[in-house]
DNA sequence: GTCTATATAGGGATAGAC
DNA sequence: GTCTATCCCTATATAGAC
């Protein structure tokens, strides 16, 4: 355990990560990520040398950690039905605000998706085919899965975008309930 | 009709919105939105005085106009299955690029969300509560009539988000094909 | 590893000629 | 109604002291 800086990496992360939710890569001002980590934009430079750009990369490094622990891990348990059970308990940790935002799609405009559009891309193919392989594990046509999958991604993201309008995160837990009657009954 | 100006103030509308739809309001800048109305940035001040705020605003509010032509109005006809079915067809033209994409959802990070929060989250109540009475004519009960109403526009939101991700069109045409399913049967 | 000070570019916005 | 030229400010990034 490295004593020596005042904030670890992963605390560095969590205090960049609500900058960029809210803000996207452009409207992430230095003055803003330097004002979160309590930081001067020089002492920024020292722990990301690439400046703006190495920290959306950490901050999306970080966000894929968690989004790996507690939404892609559970899809690898044995019982299917428990998976899905369990990976959709995980979004709910994963996006955890007053009003939950998804990193990877405020990232999507404008310079950040030039910079990081593939990577998100590739997080949500994985996404989709762990959980399209699981339905399909609980007896349901692998055609008719992947359509499910897909279609539970998409109703939790739009559900996401209506919470960041409302300012609630009832959407999101709506969503997760209705994901749960839909895919396990 | 004005035959001054090289471009109307619609086709000035229809040059900004790409900008503000790709970048959002803070990537926005003035020489993307001045190359994109073949204007310099000081004729553009002519048309907008309040500078980059008018230009969003009106590219909003042109948008704000296709959705009542498109999407909204139909909702005002007499048959409600006719009505939903033709908003819902609605939305496609309304969302009508290779890679649809939601200018109200661009403009929800930074500052454009300080500037248009307000108005965007009033326009998908107006949606919201025009798509519920029609499913609820229909004869389905007024709760269950919301909560489809409200799934329906996250589910359209979040496909737009995939259509993003995966530069398609494709998860919006199965959105509303799913849609139709759901809500007519 | 932190900071102040600074360099350089680009952003938004305005003046005023045509 | 359009433009060039300009202004001021902020943004990103770097230099170098401590």
């Amino acid at each position: 355990m490295p004593r020596t800086a005042q904030l670890s990496k992963t605390e560095r992360a969590q205090r960049l990560i609500p900058i960029f939710q809210h803000y996207g890569y452009d409207g992430a001002t230095l003055n803003k990520l330097a004002s979160a980590t309590e930081l001067s934009k020089a002492s920024l430079y020292h722990h990301y040398p690439k400046g703006k750009e190495d920290m959306a990369r950490h901050a999306l490094a970080y966000m894929g950690s968690l989004l790996q622990k507690h939404v892609l891990a559970p899809l690898s348990g044995p019982d299917p039905e428990q998976a899905i059970q369990n990976s959709l308990s995980g979004v709910l940790n994963y996006y955890n605000g007053d009003t939950p935002i998804c990193l990877m799609n405020s990232l999507m405009l404008g310079n950040g998706k030039t910079l990081f559009g593939k990577a998100i891309r590739e997080t949500v193919k994985v996404w989709a085919k762990l959980l399209s392989q699981n339905i399909a594990k609980t007896g349901i046509p692998v055609i008719e899965a992947q359509e499910i999958s897909s279609q539970t991604i998409e109703a939790i993201q739009g559900s996401l975008i209506l919470c960041r309008i409302h300012e609630t995160d009832t959407h999101l837990h709506d969503c997760i309930q209705n994901a749960r009657k839909n895919i396990l009954g």
